[in-house]
DNA sequence: GCTCTGCGGTTTTTT
DNA sequence: ACCGCAGAGC
């Protein structure tokens, strides 16, 4: 390797230092922005020039997709020959690899499963089925994350049953059977060869526990050890760290305390917080020079985070222009607010020359999108949204990933269940449960239950017996298939001698059409992986692989579609380490953002302003927040008020609009209702607005009426743009002939229609 | 064992 | 408003 250490260049002062920091603990509190990525990347890259063995790096990220763009860097700086041997990728990628090595040692087989939070749901169901449990107290969601609260802080099943403050919680919850549930799933798992999410974390901290050589081979091998996003560890995760850097000391931890927004699933913000008091000696850098965003959208973030009790100090700033104010639209409906979002993507583009690509939508909650897609749709703006149901986690993929499943391990019940009957070959329930019954008074595997059903009855009738043997046959003739051929080869020959395909067709339902696709899709993902593959030394492009590779992959990581021009949709979450020209922060509303959830704790709350700040250090320079009067919600508009963090932005930074609604709203109040306020449809009018904009104070307001005259263009929900031909009537009672562009003619009263003048 | 229909839960965030 | 599932009837 050449001794270049002109990569050191591209680095200012407060980078240079924790790149260079040589051994013992060291700590990077890194504002947003603050090039936190590239001094992970710089770090590495020196070490590596100063000797280090690529294979004693460990490199843990929070997301694949991080990873991916890391080692890419590096491998850019420094060569793929040595890169490509860092042990870099998230906590569960790296030590799912680790487990299958050792899996051996704590019973399971190198080739177990991993399970979904789906498959984890549904096993509980029909655990809570077989226990006769009222599923009203056992809500599955519930036990799953209490199963997963469990796992990530190391409690086993005994260590549940002998913790009397657990029980105790679960007996006053009225789920007094949860400690039963817990064992009850964990053994199936097990029996199933497979992991869950948790579990990956979980028994790699029993592998290192249990096996003291195997803790002393990965302390050895990992002499160099760096994490990522510290402040989205949980306990599980932390235990890890501790073990494997306790030989060497040579921890780099890399975080901000400001964006730790993962507490639901078991972050604990204490972690990055505490960091000091875990090893001696820590060395504390600093990254406090933001290189993204403009001063308007730094220090309004900053005026946000400081409401924030619980948080290490430290003083963001910039060097970059002052940058526009933050834009705060105060909307009608949700549609509207929709409306607003197209209009100005499209004003952009048109006029300023913008891509859509500069663009993101961030919200709270996945369902939001749909008003945006919409509106998106109709005025033709190409978008992507991220997140949701993933492509893998549809039906029709997981039941052919099924096959896939069961052909590479039999043990797998879950799959077997998923697949038993679909297409339909008259295995049905009842059938199913007399197996499961079987396979657990013979303690035999479900698999093995099959296989010996003819022999052991279960009083199954001799007709479905067949069925069954065919069945098995067809599935034992996959897996010796298996061992020849690709898993490209494998999914054609699975879909094929399934009639899947067809199947999907006999559905007939809307969407049936939209599922072959996908399926289809999913064939030629996979021949693009096998094809993929043949460039990486020791890959065969085989179906193990490839299951491992998508079991821990999500959205992001798929094929990100030949990067075209669109624009992004996606929760605050999901978009953390990303940047934008151009950001819209939607649905800032009480209840909403900050969720109802989170309002009766402060720690709660406080991770909802990280969110906050999350959302609006993404941007590099513009960023629109809106927020709705109402919305829909649960299928019905409900009234809201504006998000409490809108309030917290000083406001200096910011300026409000508000839609041409309420102008027109207010003129057509100022002219008809002076004396008594109308009582508008659907609305109640119990809710006073916030004041956010001093010039106007409306007690009452509606969707419904507006004035318009003859000759107006207006944009109707469904029918879309229109020219008002004709009004009639007066009042409650007036009406307006429409003559929509794609709908045709429509007459619609005032009062009830949604109508947007369009000027 | 299969199919249809109506009911209930969903909407907080995800590796 | 929408989806998945349970129960009833075939």
């Amino acid at each position: 390797m050449n001794k270049d250490f002109s990569h050191l260049s591209e680095l200012n002062e407060s980078q240079l230092a924790p790149v260079i920091h040589k051994e013992g603990p060291m700590i990077v509190v890194a504002g947003a922005g603050s090039g936190k990525t590239r001094v992970l990347t710089h770090r590495i890259i020196n070490l590596m020039l100063k000797g280090v063995d690529p294979f004693s790096i460990l490199a843990l990220t929070f997301t694949n997709k991080a990873a991916r763009e890391m080692k890419e860097r590096i491998i850019s700086l420094v060569g793929s020959s040595e890169a490509k041997n860092i042990w870099m990728g998230t906590f569960h990628s790296i030590f799912a690899r680790i487990l299958r090595n050792e899996a051996e040692k704590l019973g399971y087989t190198s080739r177990f499963t991993i399970y979904d939070t789906q498959d984890s749901d549904r096993i509980i169901s029909s655990i809570i089925k077989d226990f006769l449990l009222d599923k009203d107290l056992y809500k599955y969601k519930e036990i799953r994350n209490r199963i997963s609260m469990f796992k990530n802080n190391l409690i086993t099943v005994n260590a549940y049953e002998n913790n009397s403050d657990l029980v105790e919680y679960d007996l006053v919850s009225r789920r007094p059977k949860m400690g039963e549930i817990y064992k009850e799933y964990v053994e199936r798992c097990f029996r199933s060869d497979a992991m869950d999410f948790d579990d990956l974390l979980l028994k790699t901290n029993e592998l290192l526990n249990l096996y003291p050589e195997v803790l002393a081979k990965y302390q050895n091998q990992f002499r160099y050890i760096l994490v990522d996003e510290y402040q989205d560890t949980n306990h599980s995760q932390y235990i890890i760290i501790k073990a494997l850097s306790d030989k060497f000391q040579n921890i780099c931890v890399v975080g901000d305390d400001a964006q730790s927004i993962y507490s639901f699933r078991g972050a604990n913000i204490r972690n990055i917080i505490d960091f000091q008091k875990d090893y001696s000696d820590v060395k504390i850098y600093r990254l406090e020079q933001n290189y993204r965003s403009t001063k308007n959208i730094v220090n309004a973030a900053n005026s946000v985070i400081k409401y924030n009790k619980n948080k290490i100090d430290k003083v963001v700033w910039t060097a970059n222009g002052e940058g526009q104010k933050i834009k705060i639209r105060r909307c009608l409906t949700d549609g509207e607010e929709a409306r607003y979002i197209s209009r100005t993507i499209k004003k952009f583009v048109n006029q300023e020359n913008k891509k859509n690509s500069d663009f993101v939508i961030l919200y709270r909650t996945n369902a939001q999108s749909r008003s945006i897609e919409d509106a998106f749709r109709k005025s033709s703006i190409p978008y992507r949204i991220y997140g949701g149901l993933s492509f893998y986690q549809r039906k029709e993929i997981k039941d052919v990933l099924a096959y896939l499943r069961v052909i590479v391990n039999p043990n797998d019940e879950e799959s077997f269940k998923r697949i038993i009957n679909y297409p339909t070959r008259g295995i049905g329930l009842t059938t199913i449960d007399k197996i499961i019954v079987g396979a657990r008074e013979n303690s035999i595997s479900f698999f093995e239950a099959l296989e010996r059903s003819k022999e052991l009855k279960f009083s199954i009738p001799s007709k479905t017996l067949y069925k069954i043997e065919n069945f098995l046959t067809f599935i034992k003739s996959l897996q010796f298939q298996s061992n020849k051929l690709n898993a490209f080869e494998m999914v054609e020959i699975v879909v094929k001698k399934t009639n899947f395909l067809e199947e999907l067709k006999k559905e007939s339902t809307i969407d049936s059409i939209a599922k072959t696709e996908n399926v289809q899709e999913l064939v030629n993902g996979m021949r693009d992986f096998v094809e993929a593959q043949r460039e990486i030394v020791d890959s065969t492009g085989s179906l193990n692989e490839f299951l491992e590779d998508i079991a821990l992959a999500t959205d992001f990581d798929k094929n990100i579609e030949n990067e075209s021009d669109k624009v992004s949709l996606m929760t605050i979450h999901l978009a953390k380490g990303l940047e934008f020209p151009i950001v819209f922060i939607v649905g800032l509303e009480e209840d909403l953002f900050p969720s109802a959830l989170s309002l009766s704790s402060r720690s709660d709350l406080e991770e909802e302003r990280r969110l906050f700040y999350v959302a609006l250090t993404r941007a590099k320079s513009i960023i629109f927040i809106s927020y709705a009067q109402s919305r829909y919600r649960w299928g019905k508009l409900i009234e809201s008020e504006s998000s409490r963090f809108l309030k917290e932005i000083d406001s200096e930074y910011v300026e409000h609009e508000q839609s041409n609604d309420f102008e027109l709203y207010n003129k057509f109040q100022k002219k008809q209702i002076r004396k008594k306020p109308l009582n508008f449809i659907g609305l109640n009018n119990k809710k006073k607005l916030s004041r956010v904009n001093s010039s106007e104070n409306i007690s009452n307001h509606s969707t419904n009426i507006i004035s318009i005259s003859e000759g107006d263009k207006v944009e109707h929900e469904r029918f879309g743009i229109g020219i008002v031909i004709k009004i009639e009537g007066s009042g409650g009672n007036k009406s307006a002939l429409i003559n929509f562009k794609n709908s045709g003619s429509k007459k619609l009263l005032l009062r009830f229609a949604k109508l947007i003048p369009i000027k």
